[in-house]
DNA sequence: TAGATACTTGACTATTTTAGTCGGGTTTAT
DNA sequence: ATAAACCCGACTAAAATAGTCAAGTATCTA
């Protein structure tokens, strides 16, 4: 089980922006430089969290993008959704029915993937953006 | 983020296994016809299962495997570890040292990281085999 | 002791996913 | 005008995944 840069990357570049979006909107030239992420893939990914409205761009000279929301609001569930991160254990659902009626062993483990995601998503769930921006104001980092 | 096959696998065998280890070790053939695993892999991760002494081999004609611990002392931390299979969010260690000095935004979401990963483990060291059985049992199915 | 069953090992491979790159746009402030 | 920035879709190299395959060795049972 591993994180994708993808996800990584998304919440990083957040917390950049939340950061630094103070009067000005943020350029992903400058989160790229700030963060050492690809500029394209800064755009792909940007797309995304604005397809989802996280973000709002606005384009043209000295553009750049801000939040859409209050960083209080934006939960990392959000941001791991948008950027199609979500946890994914097992579907039983998608095996053949028969495989999985309830008779069968092979879903003895069915439930325990169902809480994993759970709690994962739990974690995921009561982080905020803004709970990370704190931690680190805190911490003086 | 997503859970490999692999360690799926693992734990659907285990299950497996302590169910119907009774008097004699189970083979790889029957766990495969039952769960629906292909022998060749399970075959690869018993291997890696018998290394960590989850599982002990018992070679032969009506050979097969057996557990090598109770139940109850089989974490999942234990066998997600067996198969390489842990978590991995992000080592900030790898990346350049000076790309993670405290000082840089990049590792604003550094101890996210970790605590996500700490959430995670915490799941999998308390759920041992035996409560997946437990379970299965009180459910009926 | 022959044969079948089952574990053991290592190499090989197709597929999928990931992590980008690339090229060509459009929009807007100055 | 022009430069800075977003926008979008297609392409691709590399890595990981999920196996397969082949050639063993060990042990039980007849």
């Amino acid at each position: 089980m591993k994180l994708t840069s993808k996800g990584r990357y998304a919440v990083m570049a957040l917390v950049d922006l939340a950061r630094f979006n103070n009067v000005n909107p943020v350029s992903l030239r400058d989160i790229s430089l700030r963060q050492g992420i690809s500029l394209d893939y800064l755009e792909q990914i940007f797309s995304k969290l604005r397809k989802k409205e996280i973000v709002q761009s606005v384009r043209g000279n000295q553009g750049g993008y801000v939040l859409n929301k209050k960083a209080k609001e934006i939960k990392l569930t959000n941001i791991f959704d948008a950027v199609d991160e979500k946890i994914k254990t097992v579907q039983c659902k998608k095996e053949s029915k028969k495989s999985c009626n309830g008779k069968s062993t092979k879903c003895l483990t069915h439930n325990l993937w169902d809480e994993l995601e759970n709690h994962i998503n739990d974690f995921f769930d009561k982080k905020s953006l803004e709970d990370l921006i704190q931690d680190n104001i805190e911490r003086r980092i």
